[in-house]
DNA sequence: GTTAAGTGGTAAAGTTTATATACCTGCTAT
DNA sequence: ATAGCAGGTATATAAACTTTACCACTTAAC
């Protein structure tokens, strides 16, 4: 016999909730863009094949999360959302949407090697001082085994790098992709430390980006942050795995089999 | 201004789609096994957190699949589902759920490479007349360029391989699993060759395969059929994302963007 | 065997959600 | 100024879902 409780509720997706859903998911992989205009909402409506009123709900859920803009008498526009970097509308669509998780990383594993190429080639004697000090944070909060610092000094480190590339556009669109990570929507540290939890790997990654670019070594630096950022990839796939794993055997384990 | 056409239909999930997917998401998972008895309608509806009627229209549907058996006034149990091997609901149920395929691919790999080592070490005279009869099938197919026949060539060479292994419980596990092959749920054929064009690889791969049957030699066997099938799973991984960019290339282009 | 408890089977009424239609107001171009 | 098209609003209708009640069958305890 098994257990009711393995039976956990169900999510009935509204017809609203596919709508803004779907939209969203267009505006994430790019197909609607910046200041786009939508057809009218009859046109949306019939292509859709929901009523006017269903679409005009979810239009209204898509304006108060910032993402569209509807000017009455005018039309509906999608809301300019990469303007100066990731706006705070897109951040938080990023949070919905998972699948656009691996494309981050991929984004990120370019803009990392990017930085820290050309922080190898630019880095002053502020820039490595900076590094130095969190290098030091980074060992301190290892051997302290503290993890919330270990976090915090990382997020310093790919700071600090970013900032040595001493390009200015890339320090802004770094930043609010950082903010992504810092919300800990997408890299979570404690997923990254229950794989490898001597967290020594981490470690030894971090410190070998911060000596490639202190040694003034580009191509080793480049190297270097793309390694780490395959780690990274790897290991929350595992990560992501192995909480899948388990969460079927808690069933399993409920089911009394 | 965007096209309309871009924006298709939705598919609103019904409560009944939902739960029966939720319920075969479970048995393809493992957690509800073969002859497990569910528990009452009642308490099923009350864990969903759904009504009793549409509940039972949920477990219609699943009965109609052959995937559940009600019994009045006794209770519901799951289907017997893999007594002698893959039963046809249990195949249908895989081709539902695309999740599991990776899984699929990971069974048959470890599958493949047990088979294939054990053709190296049994193979008959009369096993080896028909590998090497396969062998020119497969190259005539290339060469022509029959995909048609390259397909069907393909799937005798597993066949093949199986039978000299001449362990039975292995035959009548792989011919089930074989069955999803040929209904092309799992290993779609033109999907490789779109990433393979020439198809070269797969028929050397196949060569492998047979010739290291046919030199008995079933550590170089086992070698061979784990490259096949991890090139199988790299191709097809990278056949759906090339199907899913060109998707939403076809999508901004109408978007005249 | 009889019976009580628990199971699936069925039907009706009520509520929520979604559709269809009509009409109003505001913007923009001619 | 006005015609056409956009969004804004309201109401009637239909579909989906829930709630409640009661019936029929199976099992197991008595």
């Amino acid at each position: 016999m098994i257990a009711a409780e393995i039976f956990e509720p169900i999510d009935h997706e509204s017809v609203v909730d596919t709508v803004v859903g779907k939209v969203e998911t267009m505006i994430v992989d790019g197909v609607l863009k910046d200041g786009a205009r939508l057809p009218s909402e009859r046109e949306m409506a019939d292509a859709f094949g929901v009523s006017r009123p269903k679409l005009r709900e979810a239009l209204q859920t898509l304006e108060a999360r910032g993402l569209v803009h509807v000017r009455h008498g005018d039309g509906t526009y999608i809301a300019k959302l990469t303007g100066r970097a990731m706006s705070p509308a897109m951040l938080a669509l990023y949070s919905r949407h998972g699948e656009a998780f691996y494309d981050y990383l991929e984004y990120r594993r370019e803009q990392e090697a990017f930085a820290t190429r050309l922080a190898a080639q630019r880095a002053t004697a502020a820039d490595k001082e900076r590094l130095s000090a969190i290098r030091e944070e980074l060992e301190a909060a290892w051997l302290g085994q503290d993890a919330e610092a270990e976090s915090e000094a990382d997020f310093r480190l790919h700071h600090a790098v970013v900032d040595a590339s001493h390009n200015t556009t890339l320090i802004h669109m770094m930043a609010s992709v950082y903010d992504l990570t810092r919300r800990g929507i997408f890299y979570n540290h404690d997923l990254l430390r229950s794989i490898d939890d001597s967290g020594r790997k981490l470690l030894d990654q971090h410190i070998e980006i911060i000596e490639s670019v202190l040694s003034a070594d580009p191509v080793r630096a480049e190297e270097a942050a793309r390694d780490h950022m395959d780690y990274v990839e790897e290991s929350i796939r595992r990560g992501r795995e192995l909480q899948r794993r388990e969460q079927r055997a808690r069933m399993r384990f409920k089911t009394g089999v």
